[in-house]
DNA sequence: AACTTATATGTGAACGTTCACATGATTATT
DNA sequence: AATAATCATGTGAACGTTCACATATAAGTT
């Protein structure tokens, strides 16, 4: 009744063409010690069988196999969707196959169970989208059997490999050309500062004000969507600090906080300047146009696997952080 | 120099644990078949040994990988990455791992690429996000080598495997509801045509229309992205015909709208009221709030995963198309 | 012409599991 | 008390490759 249809294998290949599985195999992986009279007829085997390599023996076989996997944090986000299509394109550019796996929560559980896949899995390396500051990821780093990993958004000046885009420095970009146009009353939204580019970019925003003698006016805390910045920008109004300037730590937050400016009469950029962060597709054609810092989350994930294949090749290239730089975007929510 | 950490295997653990290789199976795979005596005499070794049991191996063994597949198409947008987010949960509950590629654009090159790897990778099904019509898909449903596939956002009424978001029933709900509230000059901004979703819900804009015989004033394409809409608003404007109410097929491309008609003097909803499809969640936070048309793409991905897990435990179980309903979102860009 | 070297091919084990079956010990059945 | 049934365990092959080596033939060297 099941037909179970099996595929044809290196042996069926070798008897219908008359040689051994041993040449089969020499043709498909295009060794030259096979003369190119056998080398067709065994060719011509293979398309008529329509046999294909079998991927799981071969990785037993050599122990290889070709494979990464990324582990995501929040999948929903703009930053990690990014960055997965950049890991994708540039696996797949270097023969490797992807496994895709996402952590909706950060909890031991969830972690404890992506670890004990990974050493499960034949994987050659991972991709790990570590956003969050959390002792897991340490314990994660210890325990997995000596895989190859490059952390994305991670801390600053870690010592383990990894990538991240220099938040500090997007920030300063942000709040120092704020002040280069005349505001000392600028505020901020951040992003959750449990997440390390949420703090770098806090950071970069604080350290550029004092660097000039300003006092931080006043700051609330987001979650990153657009409802949490609505919120804060209403708070901030509330609370009754004057600001003619909010840096907000992504477009998403920007794009509510200018609606609930509006709401509250304050018109942008005339009354308040804002300068977000990411530079989403959408802020072009936010109401003003946005002023953000542009992450270029598509190199990140690209670049990942470049370090992570380096890193296979000979573990001796696994050495600390490289740092992208993230650019300032002027449009039209500033003045 | 090279340690090549070799990891434990069966025999290591039978070896240490004075059984044999078949009786520590046994007790990975939780056989009934095994004394509590030397069961936990097997564990032991097991934790000492730090074993995991090897996949690949298995897989070979047992002819199973426990291993879907997702392909996308455009991870960048919106709806793809949500989907990912349900296929990846699913997936994962359900005891499969996930494979994740990506088409950046739809070549017979690359798609060929595509096929040709799921000959080879071992996985028991695919989720394919098909969202563009393309006789290439077909091609791959023959060649597939009846590995099952679940295709999504493919067109309506096909008959193989595959799952829909009711567009076109979208698309009625959004216009008879501009129709009801006394509009009869509605015009619509549509996403690129050969789109799948995009072609049904500028049918169902067109049908309600001619159902309440009215004339569709006019319309024009765009690409989903919110500069498209943002240039389309301006050519309809520009076109000079008067339209009281604009169907447009996302939320993105809404937004685009919303600033170019702004800038044509035209207020919203006081002069134009407008209805988009998605519900981002930055929806709600649109200036004015979006009226728009609900899709759940996460629930769309997990139903992909149960569906394909039906068919993969019994083949006859592959049958036609499941459909699941948009709702509309009632909020402030329409009166 | 004899000896080395290169070229084309084949043989059997190995990778780390599971599967199908065999065996011996214990317990139940008549 | 003999026989059957059940339970706990072991044995060797199989999954579909590659690897390490062996062999036979052809070609090059002295």
């Amino acid at each position: 009744m099941k037909p179970k249809i099996t595929h044809a294998t290196l042996h069926d290949v070798a008897e219908l063409a008359g040689v051994s599985h041993q040449t089969v195999s020499r043709v498909i992986n295009d060794s030259p010690r096979v003369s190119e009279n056998t080398r067709q007829r065994v060719l011509e085997a293979i398309q008529q069988l329509n046999y294909q390599p079998n991927h799981t023996a071969r990785a037993l076989a050599t122990r290889r196999s070709l494979t990464l996997e990324i582990v995501t944090f929040g999948v929903g986000y703009y930053g990690p969707a990014q960055i997965m299509g950049g890991v994708e394109r540039a696996a797949k550019a270097r023969g490797y196959r992807l496994f895709f796996s996402n952590l909706d929560r950060l909890t031991y559980a969830d972690m404890r169970e992506t670890v004990e896949d990974l050493k499960r899995q034949q994987v050659e390396g991972v991709v790990l989208i570590a956003p969050v500051r959390s002792a897991i990821y340490e314990e994660l780093m210890k325990e997995r059997n000596n895989i190859p990993v490059v952390q994305l958004a991670t801390q600053k000046d870690v010592t383990f490999p990894s990538i991240i885009i220099d938040q500090q420095l997007g920030s300063r970009l942000a709040t120092q050309h704020l002040i280069d146009t005349g505001h000392s009353s600028i505020a901020a939204i951040s992003g959750p500062l449990h997440w390390n580019d949420a703090a770098a970019r806090h950071e970069g925003w604080l350290d550029t004000l004092q660097d000039n003698h300003l006092n931080p006016v006043n700051w609330t805390e987001g979650d990153w969507s657009a409802a949490s910045g609505y919120r804060a920008a209403h708070e901030l109004v509330d609370h009754g600090a004057k600001f003619t300037a909010l840096v907000i730590a992504n477009d998403q937050m920007a794009l509510g906080a200018i609606l609930a400016l509006r709401e509250r009469g304050l018109r942008i950029p005339e009354d308040v300047s804002i300068v977000g962060f990411d530079d989403i597709p959408e802020a072009s054609f936010f109401d003003p146009p946005l002023t953000t810092i542009r992450q270029d989350f598509s190199t990140l994930g690209e670049q990942s696997v470049e370090y992570l294949v380096e890193i296979i090749a000979d573990p001796q290239a696994a050495a600390g952080q490289r740092v992208l730089t993230p650019r300032l975007i002027l449009r039209k929510s500033h003045r």
